[in-house]
DNA sequence: GCAAATTAATGATTTATTCAAG
DNA sequence: CTTGAATAAATCATTAATTTGC
């Protein structure tokens, strides 16, 4: 428990080489007197360390068996996006309905839950489903609102208003209203089988929270 | 898949407290209202469970601070945000000139190793820094080009050439030439040391790790 | 010389845009 | 075409550097 880290990845690393990208950019006030207060045996900075072992390129989503992890390269691993279920956008669309908005991470983490009962899926679906779901509901309305004195084509007519009665006492927040709030963003845990081995091996996966906003 | 999905643990943004006071605070839980969710993965979807619990909603805007420190604070340690020292400042940016844009979860892992020698850091720190540090160089030099057009002094006359040894085996990108390559992204636990067995809720922290694109 | 007030940097979040799988 | 996924741009918020008045 404490201090475990272990990372699961799936991407390749970028070393590029600029050529000029130069600028020194350094901070133009250096003047602070910070010092790094513990000066003890404080390695040379390996830079080797940091070199991309180019290892574990990991595949994500669907996990299979991959006892140990075989070298997978990074080709698109199977089944890569989650395809939500109607159950699962029902609920999801109630929810949106009911004024939820930018879920954080405890509700993340129950939604996912909830919802996994009704197929695979994972937090950061259902983060991103409310981030999309957002922004392109905006983008349509925006589109309306503009294209209706001309071509009523789009039959986007009314607009659901179902205003669910869960018990959002006061904290539905409308779609536009909220002048703007602003939330520290949490982070979260995903999951993942860590059956590791010992030593914190297990593969995590997370997914950030935004708590919403403007 | 074991298709175990571990769950997530999460751990709240820092919320502002005392902006000038300084004392070690415990970090406090938000304590959510999460309910047990041992009641078996029948539950028939509570929806009232998904509202929003409050959680944190700051609002502020020109509020100022609220003297009632509630059990919601959850201030780190050591501060709230991230104040790099020289080393590491130095560090990043002769990572970012030797081509790292955006270090993938391995990489950012080892920096913040590494970066953790000369003070407190976290993965999100590293993430975030190259996130911004990309960012404001390409503003700085569209900003440059715009003003100095026509000034053929380009003040930048070496280049470092520091051509840092990490051995990049071909794995070197350009900035701006590269099609476009779009890889997932991945989500990297952070970290954390967990203490407080707040209903067995460990703080977990993380970040998650865009490879890089476009 | 110090400390409150001001300004400049920059860490952290949110929103908008883009890419591509199905 | 729809939409999940990912990135970049914009924005907010906080800390440091700097200035100012004593």
């Amino acid at each position: 428990m404490g201090t475990s880290m272990k990372v699961h990845q799936f991407a390749r690393g970028f070393w590029e080489q600029e050529p000029s990208l130069s600028l020194g950019c350094k901070r133009l006030r250096p003047l602070a007197p910070k010092f790094n207060t513990n000066s003890d045996s404080i390695t040379p900075f390996d830079l080797k360390s940091f070199i991309k072992p180019d290892s574990g390129p990991r595949k994500l989503g669907s996990d299979h068996d991959h006892k140990r992890d075989s070298p997978q390269v990074e080709t698109h691993p199977g089944g890569t996006r989650w395809n939500p279920t109607q159950e699962q956008i029902g609920i999801l669309e109630m929810l949106y309905r009911g004024g939820m908005r930018t879920p954080n991470a405890q509700q993340i983490e129950q939604i996912t839950a909830q919802l996994g009962r009704y197929g695979k899926i994972e937090g950061k679906n259902v983060f991103y489903w409310f981030q999309n779901h957002k922004a392109r509901e905006r983008q349509k309305q925006k589109r309306n609102s503009l294209g209706l004195s001309h071509s009523p084509r789009s039959t986007q007519a009314s607009t659901i208003t179902t205003t669910i009665t869960l018990d959002s006492r006061g904290e539905v927040e409308r779609e536009g209203d909220s002048p703007y709030k602003r939330k520290s963003r949490s982070w979260v845990l995903e999951s993942l089988e860590l059956e590791e081995s010992n030593e914190g091996d297990g593969t995590l996966e997370l997914f950030p929270l935004h708590p919403e906003g403007r």
